[in-house]
DNA sequence: ATAATTTGACCAGC
DNA sequence: GCTGGTCAAATTAT
């Protein structure tokens, strides 16, 4: 029995395979440009290429329901010697003592074309738990946490910044990696989990390295670990617009524009990861193996 | 009613 | 004292 792929099918695989073809001219870049990339940036387009190829594989077989696991987190890059202090910056409850803790920066531009919520979806439930102008920074920094951080005490949290430049591309620097998938999501515990997870229960997205969608939502709120539609969400809603400087917020994201797909897709323009520091990152210290359990489905609250 | 965001205040580090 | 990061009450969205 053939299974003939649906629309969306369709689309998605076109989204797929476009994301692996910009991946590989990211490689490429990568490659040419040595000074400026690291091995493990390289190394995790080679995984996220992978996973590309695989997706659509899938997609096309239509076998696995389940997309495999990837690296999606993410880079820390070289040059810091990965310290495990994961626990030792600021914790909770008790001081908000504000150590050096792991952060990996990653910029990505939300533009048109391409494929879309995945490209801005890490796959994590974030919410926002501040916002503050930044000193010589024309848009102000939203901080975001792990929607999990009380029901799995995971302290991941991230920055977004808009580009005082070009309004298109944010800069997306990640501290601490996320515990409660790692936790939660084990694969050989075939049990989903009572509880929510930080992973996107959506195979389309949650393999993405970026969340913007929910990082940039000051003129409408929505949820970022929102169990509807993300793609809905993000498409029919939110576009950041290139062009015009509205301020403040992440809110130069214009909503209901009314474009197409095409038009809303927001696309990885780089995985330049400046990654700075020591401590965790999602990876962990072994890199992303097959242990790590990027990509497997979680759940929403 | 519950959950997420907004926003000013608070705190720690420089 | 200034700045960045977090908290938490109030507000808004779902």
């Amino acid at each position: 029995m053939e299974n003939i792929p649906s629309d969306s099918d369709l689309r998605n695989l076109v989204r797929e395979l476009s994301q692996g073809k910009e991946m590989v001219m990211q490689l490429q870049n990568h490659l040419n440009l040595q000074s400026s990339s690291s091995h493990e940036s390289r190394e995790f387009l080679l995984q996220r290429i992978m996973y590309s190829y695989d997706q659509a594989l899938s997609m096309l077989t239509r076998n696995a329901p389940e997309p495999p696991l990837l690296p999606e987190s993410p880079l820390p890059v070289a040059g810091s010697p990965l310290s495990d202090d994961s626990d030792q910056d600021f914790t909770d409850q008790a001081s908000r003592k504000r150590k050096a803790s792991a952060r990996w920066t990653r910029k990505v531009r939300v533009g048109p074309e391409v494929g879309i919520e995945g490209q801005l979806d890490d796959g994590y439930g974030w919410r926002k738990y501040g916002q503050k102008d930044i000193l010589g920074a024309k848009h102000p920094r939203g901080y975001y946490r792990c929607t999990f951080r009380h029901a799995h005490g995971c302290l991941a949290t991230k920055q977004v910044q808009k580009s005082d430049e070009d309004p298109t591309i944010f800069e997306i620097t990640y501290r601490r990696k996320h515990t409660c998938n790692r936790a939660l999501n084990n694969p050989s515990a075939s049990i989903p989990v009572p509880g929510p997870e930080c992973e996107d229960p959506n195979p389309l997205t949650q393999n993405l390295p970026f969340n913007i969608k929910t990082s940039l939502s000051p003129l409408n709120t929505f949820s970022s670990s929102s169990p509807i539609n993300n793609r809905d969400v993000f498409l029919g809603n939110y576009y950041p617009n290139p062009t015009n400087d509205l301020n403040g917020d992440y809110g130069e994201l214009i909503p209901n524009l009314g474009h197409s797909e095409s038009e809303l897709t927001p696309i990885i323009a780089a995985m330049t990861n400046s990654a700075t520091l020591d401590t965790d990152f999602p990876f962990g210290q072994s890199g992303f193996g097959p242990g790590f359990d990027f990509g497997h489905p979680g759940h929403y609250p």
